[in-house]
DNA sequence: TAAACTTCTTGATTTTTGTCAAGAGCAAGC
DNA sequence: GCTTGCTCTTGACAAAAATCAAGAAGTTTA
């Protein structure tokens, strides 16, 4: 059993038989360092589960670029708003080192439906969840300073900062990288 | 054909036949100023619509409230954490002012789904839709002044500021009080 | 109506965070 | 090995926002 498909039994509880038809439509990609997954502007056609490697969600605001999110080994990457809505991508999903993904195609994706008749419910849960993931975030922004949300994170994810530019931590924590820098070095001391 | 129907029609696309069925599992309640509609800690066994009045989501962190969102006519008020994974919940919603809610209590929810096989899909789409919103909250953090969040909420949502006290709005806005009032001050000249 | 609250504003000050500029440290490529 | 970028750090300073304290304004309650 793979990664993918571990993943999915973990989080969404679907038996051996079922777990093998849903993987069966995964097909394995590989990105090199600096290789988009997808553009903003562009339709989501596809999800991706992140075998190995890190990439970046992040949009530019004012020419500043602001980044979401950064996923690593065992996150699905893609932009729910286009995959789900056929809008166009509100967001950029970048390769920061060279990776492997699992990748569904949108038009797979939505035969798993007809093998799983719980799949939607699985999907409602899953994107539940991640609501909370998020609400917890703008907690985090309304309650928190740039010092509690960076010991939060570093607490909850170390090897992060020795794998990801900081300036990219930094943004995604809502501050600028000096204040980061400043931070790390004020923990150290 | 009431508030809470034309909603769901709004943004489930359902047709009238089954609009009267869902909206037949509601029943009105009302909540005097001050009261709780859940406490965190609690269970959310009942999802509510706002037909009138207003409420706010709010936490404490630290002996200090936090406010996340008001919810005004037309929206759904719920700790989603606690009312799909029956989870305690996360979050206080307390009426702000006198408030007419239609209800449904989570049994009767369940049924939905018997009476409109596409209801699931329904649910997982406008979870999705409440997920972009979290996420350009999110955004709006990462990437904007305090006084940029305020002119944007002010301008989204102007009457806001005359109904809510202005305290819980610079909450929610991730600012004190003493920052919005400034703010305020400083537009006006 | 007066007293008691609550809410909002304002001023003074401190703290936090951002900006700008320079340079150090490192890794990739020629 | 040497350059060329890229990333991170540091310092000086500016701006933004928080804190603390006081008081004004408006509402509710007795």
């Amino acid at each position: 059993m793979n990664e993918l498909e571990k993943y999915i039994q973990t989080y969404f509880g679907v038996d051996k038989d079922d777990l093998t038809k849903i993987s069966s439509f995964f097909y394995p990609i590989t990105l090199k360092k600096g290789d988009y997954f997808l553009k903003k502007g562009m339709y989501a056609d596809r999800l991706g589960f992140v075998q190995s490697g890190i990439l970046r969600e992040f949009v530019f605001v004012e020419d500043r670029e602001v980044t979401k999110w950064i996923s690593t080994k065992g996150y699905f990457v893609v932009d729910l708003s286009s995959f789900v809505f056929q809008q166009t991508a509100r967001w950029n999903i970048q390769a920061l080192t060279d990776c492997e993904l699992y990748v569904i195609d949108r038009k797979d994706y939505q035969k798993i439906g007809q093998v799983i008749p719980r799949w939607t419910e699985l999907e409602k849960l899953f994107i539940a969840k991640c609501f909370t993931v998020l609400e917890d975030r703008v907690l985090q922004h309304l309650s928190m300073t740039a010092e509690e949300r960076y010991l939060q994170l570093f607490n909850f994810n170390r090897e992060l900062f020795n794998l990801v530019p900081l300036q990219y931590l930094a943004s995604m924590l809502g501050m600028t990288p000096e204040t980061l820098s400043r931070l790390r070095k004020k923990m150290v001391n």
